[in-house]
DNA sequence: TATATTTGCTTGCAATACTTAGCAAACCGA
DNA sequence: TCGGTTTGCTAAGTATTGCAAGCAAATATA
């Protein structure tokens, strides 16, 4: 993916949570999420995905497709085992454009009760 | 693991290749490698992993876990989720209800641009 | 209104991945 | 012995990760 940074945003924005937050929680500085998220980092390390894949409730393992480091065999098999069924939850429907769209419609739902 | 250095060597003399082989096919700098099995460099990125771990002929996993990656869960997390939503694995953890909103929501997004 | 806090962001800076250039010793065939 | 090649290595330089410090605007609080 090459513009991964609004992908964060939204993960970060969907969970309403604060740069600072994000900080406190992942031990990662809010100025380095801030590059992260405008599209100033290239490939941030395995082990800061790793904590923002636990804060944001993501697979470390998309995070790292995501920026493109290689993947231990994963998206193959999946796309190749199941079958047919449910279809409707396939991973692979969704689009990263769609993605975004969830993740920012994501975010509009839960401020909207507040 | 603290010497990898002396594991790659040892992976590459296995091999009976120099470093200057090892350079052309996988795209590796002979002297970078070189600093590699001297214990000079802390931490390879993933891409210069995956690249040794073809041509040495062991696992990419392996290669991240010795030099101190975090590595994919694979027993647990995965296989648990994998009976639940997609969705829920592409944007993070949602409610059922939540859920429900972004499916429909979904809908509205590939009937609208057509 | 005035002050304090929050929020995102930019600017330098240190650390480190990785490269190109090239050195020195070992190894070759004539 | 001698010129050339192979081999591992170091030095110097570039690029990027990630941080501490701090700024400016928005927001909250008095």
């Amino acid at each position: 993916m090459q513009n991964y940074g609004e992908y964060f945003r939204a993960l970060r924005e969907a969970k309403n949570m604060t740069l600072r937050e994000v900080e406190k929680q992942a031990d990662v500085s809010n100025a380095y999420l801030s590059q992260l998220e405008s599209g100033k980092v290239k490939q941030p390390s395995p082990l800061t995905l790793h904590k923002l894949s636990e804060i944001y409730g993501v697979s470390y393992d998309l995070l790292m497709e995501k920026v493109g480091y290689p993947v231990p065999e994963r998206k193959e098999k999946m796309k190749s085992e199941s079958g047919k069924t449910s279809i409707a939850y396939r991973v692979g429907d969704i689009s990263d454009d769609e993605e975004l769209e969830l993740l920012n419609y994501l975010k509009f739902i839960r401020n909207r009760k507040k």
